[in-house]
DNA sequence: TATAGTTGTCTATATCAATAGACAAATTTA
DNA sequence: TAAATTTGTCTATTGATATAGACAACTATA
């Protein structure tokens, strides 16, 4: 027999088109993102979160089976299931975003890694952000951030193709988009404007983001500028929610 | 028999704790708010969206009865199935934020709600954003915005309470955060610093905010300052994500 | 060395999610 | 009016999700 209960413990909802077993390895990340568990501490045991959320014992041990499969808890027979991520990057989002300069001592290591770049026609946004008319070549920069190890950032970036050609070499040379506008001639530049939003992850986020299916996205769009107001570089970026958060600073 | 396809079509995954349908859903629901289907138009129909995504017609028809539920969508047999909703409200987030001021244009009518009110003493996060010993007192304002009769947003709002005595009262005249704290001789004031994350609409936000199971919305933690750096207000906001996108301006 | 507490594995059952196919009902078009 | 198009409803089957209970395996501790 079984017990239904009309009311869920903890905002756990039935029919959701959302799975339990997802839900609740969502909350566990979000009590580990802010801090309720430690790292390195154990987990309540299995049955005691499953009263919390009332649900069955069964239903908690596919939740953390995801997360020990996605590598933030491990569980050991005998002992508890121990926390072993830590919490969430804080990524600063402002006038001056530099990469690797934002991150600093959050993470020992830090960097991007150029995944491809190819020219092409400017799409309509594309075109619209940079101040050009459709159809213009623009060349596009894939990108990814990883911090210690694990990606904490997936983007595309947009440039005039005529007055940036070679920058997708000089990105693979320097690892840096800010080095790279150095080499044309911007010295400084600033974040114009930025849309964002949130969504599931997508099946190109999880291969990129290294996510489980269900995971969230924060979705940046940005224009970048020179000072005197010339646009430069339209992006769009993809932050996984469970270990990043966003910081907005003085724009 | 089941003809199992390896790769699923435009981001579908399977086995991910959140049901086809529910995936499909959101995919429908981005497609409206970027504008790929155009307001009063006809969706595909369902054996075209059925074959674009890979699933079976009747795993569409799901995910179309719950966007039916939500207001989203309205089936005629023999005619289509047609888009009800308005893209995304895009809500700015600046040094400046104001909250009417900055959905003007886009939604005739909107207001906050004051929910409820409270004087207790601060947490820890909340006296440190105010710079308050902890536990001293604060009044907390419970907020809803809302834009064309729809709930855009979900708000708590700390003050110090011996500073802001009555701004729960002056909140509830004046149904405005900037003309309660002029009454305390506030002219202006700025935002600081907004902390911004996503995660799944618990149960609380699902009522608060009238959202269906498995949406998600955006959070910001902010401080609000004096113009000469003084901190007046601590807030956490709740955004849908099906409903708006922020966009960030100069801070 | 027992004993209690914890995770791991197994069986069984019920419900939800997804596929498959057929046909009805309503609308639009030729 | 007839045909084509589209949504609505029904049955049937399979696999994933969730509950229930029992017991094994391992660890820490009294």
């Amino acid at each position: 027999m079984v017990g239904q209960l009309e009311v869920e413990a903890d905002g756990i909802e039935r029919r959701s088109g959302v799975s339990l077993w997802r839900q609740i390895a969502d909350k566990i990340l979000h009590a580990i993102a802010i801090g309720d568990f430690a790292e390195n501490a154990a987990l309540p045991p299995e049955v005691a979160l499953a009263e919390r959320y009332g649900v069955n014992r069964h239903t908690v041990r596919s939740a953390i089976a995801a997360l020990v499969q996605e590598g933030v808890l491990r569980a050991e027979q005998g002992r508890g299931t121990f926390v072993l991520s830590r919490k969430r990057l804080s990524y600063p989002i402002g006038a001056r975003t530099r990469f690797s300069a934002g991150l600093q001592g959050q993470a020992s290591e830090r960097h991007i890694v150029l995944l491809a770049s190819s020219v092409e026609p400017a799409s309509q946004r594309v075109a619209e952000g940079l101040g050009l008319a459709r159809g213009n070549d623009v060349i596009r920069l894939e990108t990814r951030g990883e911090a210690d190890g694990r990606p904490v950032s997936r983007a595309a970036g947009w440039f005039e193709a005529r007055r940036f050609a070679g920058i997708d070499a000089a990105m693979a040379q320097t690892g840096s988009i800010t080095a790279s506008l150095a080499r044309f001639g911007i010295d400084d530049y600033l974040r114009q404007s930025t849309m964002l939003s949130a969504r599931h992850a997508d099946a190109a986020d999880l291969a990129d983001l290294d996510l489980q299916p269900g995971a969230i996205v924060l979705v940046t769009v940005a224009v970048n500028v020179t000072p005197d107001g010339q646009p430069i570089q339209f992006s769009e970026s993809r932050f996984p929610a469970e270990r990043v958060e966003l910081k907005l600073s003085a724009l």
